[in-house]
DNA sequence: TCAAGGGGCTAATACGAATTAGCTCAGGAA
DNA sequence: TTCCTGAGCTAATTCGTATTAGCCCCTTGA
């Protein structure tokens, strides 16, 4: 299609030097071991031949031959637009190629993957997964059959943040949200917090249960009351902020937790608007576009960049079958911020 | 080396089904035009297997076989670290990803070649330029050489950022940086000023001297004052501001445009803070980290997702060997902001 | 009864490299 | 002279798919 005049091949670097293109394979891949003889002079006569086409090995017919290719796909559930969702996942993409370059591979993003119900399929006619050595799973939500079929074909694959078994357990590296809010939970307890309540579901993908259950355990654990408040589904933002406001100052609650950043901003502020102290921490950086606002929020810093370079890491040390854990929960900064503070402010 | 089991190919299928590999194919391209003739009954039997079996085609063997296979690569020149750098390209790799959505082409970022000297080599030992179908060049410089020889061997490519013949015409999508500049002298010239100054290179990589040139045709044309005060070299911050300013007040100079956004910003804060009046617009998003600042910059808004996707389009375009331009200058708009004001002011 | 004319399919080959079994030849030992 | 050995190389095969020439058989027409 592209017209272009036919590539080098060792097929023509062998006629040039009157060796056979098994010769030129093996000298291009060094192979002069105790299996392979070859005589200096010949190598020579290949590499200077090499030099001079400035012939480079088909990286498609190397990877029929020989079964890899230093290709890392990198597989996006969540399409890239709007681009608050890219900015999101932008810094686990940099952790990824900050790695990937460290390893001299290259990322195949999947962008190719068609988009359905605002959803990438993964698996569909002309998937292309196999292109890759091996490949990374970025998003909130991961379709649990996705995953048990990725397992069940032997497709080496990492999941960036924590999956539940899959018939099977999924290699991933994690935040540890569970953690990250139980700390959180606790300095609102030392804060003199004692009514505390939870905004989000709670459950659902891993990342929004673990937070849920890291909150759950460590009010009940030290027995302060612990309330709940949910957004109308999965991935929509909370519809009436004062109803929640209200809902939470009749229960008596002082600090509201908010799985979604956007949330805990739109509360925060009204809170504020209407001159009534209430803290509100965080857990994450936002995936959706927030109310602008001036002020720190006490939240959680999610290591994105360090999650996309482990990824690569434990995804070649699968491929290559080094021994080692496939599952890495790595741990979140709380930051401080001004939104929580002593009980009464 | 991953040690899975065997997978599923045309050659089962057809042995399942009792066909040959070549019906197998035929049935799955959907060959069945005047040329080739497939009963409905044997189609369905393959399809029927086809889906029992969760065939998918081997991507890399299509492509040996095809010759095309619908990737793009990108290349960038600047290493993605530091992240200022990062911040600056994202953008682009945005609207790249975008079109590539669009068109169903996988992005293969070449993550893989060595850095040398803080640049990456395009063409190395080892180089995977023909894996794609084309590819995309991203980079303030770009190695002439480099563009030569990507000429010379008809490898399809487009850069991002005008560049200058390279024993040829360059395919490029650049941001037409010369009108902008233009627009933003003449704009400080209703604004009274008629003594300016250039602060930056101005020549060098075609997006600086594009500006330079800008900068110079308009003064010039309008019988203005145009100083120059030039940074100790090409990517270099400006060390010593203070004796920048002195000197443009010294040539009475009431407006500077900055080529690097942080140069500009540092200049303009430190006329503030000696109470001077001093006119600063600079000539683009950022590329390194500025001074933090509260006030809105004149500026330049380079429309980045724009033209990593029309990129895409030029490149698909070439490699199908479409008519059309393969040089495409796209306007940038200016930033009114609050640094550009009337003299004196 | 034979030729002509498809329809429906397959055999064979190409793509470009990696890999392995084995060939050839020189030199030394028996 | 024959046999062996090892160095140095090549022929042949493999990877999985696309493509094309052409085979076989059933109709139809004469």
């Amino acid at each position: 299609m592209t017209g272009a005049r036919r590539r080098v091949t060792q097929q023509d670097i062998a006629r040039m030097t009157g060796v056979s293109q098994a010769t030129v394979s093996l000298v291009l891949n060094g192979r002069s071991d105790a299996e392979v003889k070859l005589s200096a002079e010949t190598r020579e006569k290949v590499l200077r031949a090499i030099a001079e086409t400035g012939y480079v090995a088909d990286p498609i017919a190397r990877r029929l031959a020989s079964r890899h290719n230093r290709i890392i796909g990198v597989f996006t559930y969540e399409p890239v637009f709007p681009s608050a969702n890219s900015d999101f996942y932008h810094p686990f993409l940099v952790g990824i190629e900050q790695q990937a370059e460290v390893l001299g591979c290259d990322l195949l993003l999947m962008t190719s993957t068609p988009v359905v119900d605002g959803r990438r399929r993964l698996f569909h006619g002309d998937n292309r997964l196999r292109l890759a050595d091996g490949s990374i799973l970025l998003g909130r939500t991961i379709d649990r059959a996705d995953l048990a079929r990725l397992l069940a074909e032997e497709i080496p694959f990492v999941s960036i943040g924590r999956r539940d078994d899959a018939g099977g357990p999924v290699p991933y590296v994690g935040a540890d949200y569970a953690a990250a809010t139980a700390e959180i939970v606790r300095q609102a307890i030392v804060l003199g917090h004692d009514r505390l309540a939870y905004l989000g579901l709670g459950a659902g993908p891993e990342s929004w249960a673990d937070r849920g259950r890291g909150f759950r355990e460590t009010v009940a654990s030290a027995g302060v009351y612990g309330g709940h408040f949910a957004p109308p589904a999965e991935g929509e933002p909370v519809r009436d902020t004062a109803a929640v406001l209200d809902a939470a100052l009749a229960a008596g609650v002082t600090a509201v937790v908010a799985e979604e950043h956007a949330d805990g901003v739109a509360l925060y502020e009204l809170a504020r608007e209407r001159g009534v102290a209430l803290s509100v921490a965080t857990l994450g950086e936002p995936t959706r576009a927030a109310l602008p606002t001036a002020v720190e929020f006490t939240s959680l810093r999610i290591p994105r960049q360090a999650m996309g370079a482990q990824a690569v890491e434990v995804l070649t040390a699968l491929i290559e079958g080094t021994p080692g854990g496939r599952q890495r929960l790595l741990p979140c900064e709380v930051v401080p911020g001004e939104t929580l503070s002593e009980r009464g402010n």
